[in-house]
DNA sequence: ATGGTTGCTTAGCAA
């Protein structure tokens, strides 16, 4: 079984490279942040033209995440808590139960997204302290916009006292995985260097000056049978790239 | 060297 999550950047303006990946890549599940669509103009048609349902929670211009499987959903939640925002879906596949996150950015230390972005994180724990049970099988996939530490950063310096370093962020990030996650990616590549998105500016990509902000967190049942996980670098390459990468995981399985 | 990318929506915001 493969689980993949992918920050698109727009699902339409992505739509050829989506399919293109999913095609290639033909994970069983994949979660998808920031669409930016609604769902009534989510491009549903040539998702289930390629072999997968769609869970959308779409919202216009900002945010906006999806589920897609090759199996049917048998229950999908919407939400996080009171956030207005479309940045948290749920689907269950059995006992599986998949989670797909797009934390807020924060975008400046001390800023009322900032506070947003650590209220968020707290969410997240309570939503799994209540609902679901570390003994369980669940996988938390998204844009969980931190580097959990330095290891994950090509410049820590640089980015030391950013929303995506910040040692507060990094605790709140603590605290959800701290429930009962295990890092899947971090498992497979203990010295670091991983990265999954570098900024559109300064030629970052090519000097490979990246963080690694996407994740894939499995309670222990599940994380002890990940067979492998990377970053597919070859989706940030090319003409019209997401400025993130997809994080694929494969676990010994099925769906 | 006072810039730098992209997407959505159309000048400004968000990442």
């Amino acid at each position: 079984m493969k689980i993949a999550t992918w920050n698109v950047n727009s699902v339409r303006a992505r739509l050829d490279r989506l399919l293109a990946w999913l095609e290639r890549a033909a994970p069983d599940v994949a979660c998808l942040q920031e669409i930016k669509v609604t769902d009534e103009a989510f491009p549903r048609e040539a998702i289930e033209r390629a072999g997968y349902r769609a869970a959308v929670f779409g919202q216009k211009t900002y945010n906006g995440v999806a589920i897609l499987s090759r199996r049917e959903p048998d229950a999908v939640h919407r939400g996080l808590g009171d956030d207005p925002q479309a940045r948290f879906l749920a689907a269950a596949f059995g006992k599986l139960s998949v989670l797909c996150a797009y934390v807020p950015n924060g975008q400046m230390v001390g800023s009322d997204k900032w506070a947003y972005k650590l209220d968020w994180l707290a969410q997240l724990r309570a939503y799994l302290e209540k609902n679901h049970k570390p003994s369980g099988q669940v996988v938390l996939c998204g844009d969980l916009n931190i580097a959990p530490d330095d290891l994950d950063v090509a410049e820590p310096e640089v980015w030391a006292d950013s929303v995506l370093c910040h040692p507060e962020g990094r605790a709140a990030l603590e605290s959800v995985v701290e429930w009962g996650l295990v890092d899947v990616v971090r498992k497979h590549h203990p010295d670091g260097g991983v990265y999954s998105w570098w900024d559109y500016r300064q030629l970052a990509f090519p000097k490979n000056r990246g963080l690694r902000l996407d994740h894939i967190l499995a309670t222990e049942p599940l994380a002890s049978r990940s067979t492998e996980a990377a970053v597919d670098r070859a989706e940030r390459k090319g003409a019209s790239p997401s400025d993130h990468a997809p994080v694929v995981a494969a676990f010994d399985a099925r769906l």
